[in-house]
DNA sequence: TCTTGCGTTCAAAATAACTTGAACTGCTTT
DNA sequence: AAAGCAGTTCAAGTTATTTTGAACGCAAGA
């Protein structure tokens, strides 16, 4: 079962250790500790904090309330929503804006060209960039919208 | 402008060559052969057939018509529902299928567990996960639609 | 205040992924 | 038939990513 995430973490270009982590935490049915994690999955405390570290800020994983103990006890969120979510804003959202700003950058670029030919060829080809990130973006909302529920 | 395409296949886990090939194409206003993106890349032989073969595959790109030579010149697909199908049928209906077949064996395991208290929960996770990636299968033809024009 | 223990950090080690290049296949030309 | 060229393959080398583990900071209990 930890396996089926790892694959589908690795799908997402996320490292192993999230979907062991995750996947742990799913078939689990109570909430476990940093050191849960580290003795029945074999990986180091290093892995195991960096680890629940990507999966909060994923919002993929929270803090488990009410447990008398020192240490905190984490578990899985459950609804795609969230996680489709959560993936989009730290992971997809970054680069399709870093994109966008390149493209600038570029489009100042082509002006610059010569041939008269030859810039109309690499606006146009700009242009339809622009268009693609544009769909990109307008695609996101969408998607969110259909996968929650 | 390579860049541009370098950091666009890396976001989607595909090696760096791709997007350098695909990229040069892309920018060029006539079709290149495999010793064009040798020679202007620095990459070797080796990469640029591989990359090729993986972005003929994918769809990515296409033998260019009508040259005397003997060898192949290559230009790009630039449209994006092509890409977008192609990058489906290659890289998520694989994993999204072979997720589906560890899903159904973790599934018979899970009947197999003494505890029915345990046993209900992980049936539960399970179809949890069933529920996702029907979604997520029924996802791809939306989207592949909305971004083909 | 001192000690104990949870959790974090980060440089170094381990692992995974990509690229190279030399040997090879098959087709063409001489 | 031999030589030449376009393109492929794959083991070995290189590069990039991930994991480890020891040192650290911080808060709670003694």
């Amino acid at each position: 079962m930890v396996d089926f995430f790892v694959d589908g973490v690795k799908v997402l270009g996320l490292p192993r250790s999230l979907g062991e982590i995750y996947g742990l935490l799913f078939v689990s049915t109570n909430p476990l500790s940093l050191d849960d994690l580290v003795l029945y999955l074999g990986i180091s405390k290093g892995s195991a904090s960096q680890g629940l570290r990507t999966l909060r800020t994923l919002g993929a994983v929270r803090e488990a309330s009410g447990n008398d103990d020192r240490r905190t006890y984490y578990e899985p969120a459950v609804d795609l929503k969230r996680l489709v979510g959560g993936f989009i804003r730290e992971q997809v959202r970054p680069h399709l804006d870093s994109g966008k700003t390149k493209l600038q950058t570029i489009a100042e670029t082509a002006k610059l060209c010569d041939d008269p030919l030859e810039r109309e060829f690499f606006t146009d080809r700009i242009e339809r960039l622009e268009s693609w990130m544009k769909r990109g973006g307008q695609m996101l909302p969408i998607l969110q919208k259909l996968l929650g529920q």
